[in-house]
DNA sequence: GTGGTCTAGACCACT
DNA sequence: GTGGTCTAGACCACG
């Protein structure tokens, strides 16, 4: 059973948090696609919070076809691989949007941004 | 007076929030290099924090020759562009390890990340 | 045997819901006029009930003529095609009145609950 | 405050029941386009559950669109009359679709049904 | 064992 | 007062 660590900052619901950090687990391949999850109750006992938190969080994403219910047998990943990537480059366009937005605040424009990333990242 | 827009979380003491926040203000320009800070009080005010605090973030600031006092005058930014280009690719740097880092937990390499980056910062 | 599929709330009585259901088997021709039902205890088993709760069930449908008994012989669809006829009638009146009034719920009138049978219906 | 009979039945999900009664009400104009909502606990009492539970159904509501939230205010009937309109259609498909499905259970068919309703109807 | 539902009760932010 | 979140604990159907 994969194990994740979950973390939590006081400043958002807690079940939104989850979602966000079990889609980021999901469209890595740590939980791959088409593989059972732990069981709710499981995951709440990773996450140290209460199922029914967990429960909501698993059904946040159901909603979004990122993962399915078998009755009685469990919470799986989606195989649907176009979901997944599609789900993937809109957090990419997240962060991407995120990194660019605070250069700007610190006066960094978008070309400058590239050039940092090009001779920084390769540290 | 220029006002800034103070946030904080609870996960980490305010006064370094302060000392972040106040980095970003004084890199990105909008305390421009040289010119006169808002008193404490004034600061203290905008952030809804106590002076006290305040005080103890700019000491922090000081300490880093970002700003310097002139006794009986008030706070002043440093005009030492070096330094100031010098703590701006600091933030810098720390953004594109938070970026790449990012980007690599959902399971996108660094050359990607800069794909992504140019594709979709191009929006 | 002609097997029929008996499901029940728990509202209303069992034995009423099997009277219903056994005349919805008989109008539709399920159990075609003049012939033999299965005996009480397999129609029994079909429900999923007690004996005496069927054979109360169809004491009600021989008090409407729908069926009768054949002393040895077993119970047998009524040869009335006029009554079964009658019958019919009135449960399509109900769900007319069903229909009706569910649409009239939903704020539909009489005449536009038939313009949206001829049209949705003709899917 | 507009005042609604909720009746439940133990087959399905008391909050599915209350998205359905509560989606009729709307559409049927009872709960008004526009117009504020009774508060979650008052619709609570109203339907005798819980108020977690309605609080459920009201998301599912939601995340229709068909009402949304004012924050410390209420919730509120969407105003998109063409929303309203769909799900008014959609509802009444069903009808429909009920209304010929329990017609073919008796031996009914589709052109029978429509004279039904014309002549039963007129009642 | 699995997921799903429901209740009771508490606490929060916001106005 | 409003909606929203969270926990604890219980019970259910299903296999």
């Amino acid at each position: 059973m994969q194990v994740i660590q979950f973390k939590f900052d006081n400043e958002r619901p807690i079940y939104l948090q989850l979602v966000e950090q079990l889609r980021v687990a999901i469209v890595s391949g740590a939980y791959a696609a088409g593989s059972r999850l732990p069981s709710v109750r499981e995951l709440a006992v990773m996450a140290k919070v209460n199922p029914n938190t967990m429960q909501k969080a698993l059904t946040e994403l159901e909603s979004d076809r990122l993962i399915f219910t078998e009755r009685t047998n469990g919470k799986f990943v989606t195989n649907d691989q176009r979901l997944l990537d599609k789900i993937k480059t809109e957090l990419a366009s997240d962060l991407v949007q995120k990194y660019t937005s605070d250069m700007a605040k610190i006066g960094i424009t978008y070309a400058d941004s590239i050039k940092y990333l090009k001779q920084l990242g390769g540290q």
